[in-house]
DNA sequence: CGCGCAACCTGTCTGC
DNA sequence: TGCAGACAGGTTGCGC
């Protein structure tokens, strides 16, 4: 589920609510989501701090404590990070199935929560349990995410940065789209939307790139962002906002989940493929394959 | 070194 | 109805 415009939708919506709490309590319910670290450790170490604030960087979520440390957070493919109010009000997994003496489907899937001193609770939910967090000196925050690529929506996403992370490479370019130690935050939805925007096969290699590809694909990345941003994220199932709402993103999709429906520019069949696992939905009429040579004009022979 | 794929999990949906 | 198989927003480690 959450790319980046997923994660920075919840960092937006929940960041000034927690911003100045305290956090009274947390408890880990799953140590799968500390691990390697013993759920209480981490339960005991972030009870009682503060919050500075919520941020992002690519898909990790970034919680500022006091004390000059961060508890990082992934969600990876079903996670939701959702204020809680009253207990009742809220089930980020609204649409899954309930068992007997279920109250909610969230309560289920509950990793961990956040009891703030207001009253309020923050649920961590993940039914594949892919989701992860761990507290880090913010001083490493730099190592940490050293490898981890430009920010698609900073001003250093330029075509030339692109280019020069597409050079040689000989992987498909919806591969090197998924690479987060390229480009960050971009997943298999905005990928798929990306290259439609920019007429770009998912099959040609990165490297082949012209500089005129470069600006496309930039400028492709960052709308296809930006469409996911203002419609509130995409649901295409678990996906829940910072207030347990699915967001819009799906209904606006271009090709993405999309095979066999009109192509909205040129109303050919949405085609779908699979690249390096992942299902890659294209336009196979308006997206050309780039060739490594100029294909030579058809000589006609002499007559 | 780069790349593709299986594995990590659980749940839903489809086809036989 | 039951059941096997495919598939799902991501990342990592391993083999080639």
């Amino acid at each position: 589920m959450p790319e980046l415009p997923e994660v920075e939708t919840v960092a937006r919506q929940l960041g000034p609510e927690l911003e100045g709490r305290e956090i009274e309590r947390l408890e880990v319910l799953d140590e799968r989501w500390s691990r390697p670290v013993p759920p209480e450790r981490l339960a005991a170490a972030v009870s009682g701090r503060t919050i500075i604030g919520l941020g992002r960087r690519g898909k990790y979520l970034l919680l500022g404590l006091d004390g000059g440390q961060t508890l990082v957070m992934h969600l990876r493919m079903t996670g939701n990070l959702v204020l809680v109010e009253g207990e009742e009000k809220l089930d980020p997994s609204e649409g899954m199935r309930l068992y007997e003496g279920e109250r909610s489907a969230s309560e289920r899937f509950m990793r961990a929560r956040f009891e703030l001193d207001d009253g309020r609770q923050v649920w961590f939910t993940d039914p594949r349990r892919f989701g992860e967090a761990f507290l880090i000196d913010d001083d490493q925050l730099p190592t940490r995410f050293a490898a981890i690529g430009v920010e698609p929506l900073s001003p250093d996403f330029t075509p030339e940065e692109l280019g020069a992370q597409a050079q040689g490479r000989t992987a498909p370019l919806k591969s090197f789209l998924l690479d987060q130690a390229r480009i960050a935050g971009v997943g298999n939805i905005y990928a798929d939307e990306a290259l439609f925007r920019a007429r770009l096969h998912p099959l040609s290699p990165a490297g082949s790139m012209k500089p005129e590809h470069h600006l496309a694909l930039r400028d492709a990345v960052v709308d296809a962002l930006e469409a996911g941003l203002t419609h509130g994220g995409a649901s295409i199932d678990d996906y829940r906002d910072g207030r347990g709402e699915k967001g819009e993103m799906q209904n606006e999709f271009l090709v993405h989940t999309r095979e066999g429906e009109p192509c909205p520019a040129c109303g050919g069949p949405i085609a779908r493929i699979v690249v390096s696992g992942r299902s890659t939905y294209f336009c196979p009429s308006r997206q050309t394959r780039l060739r490594k040579r100029p294909r030579r004009r058809p000589s006609r022979r002499a007559t």
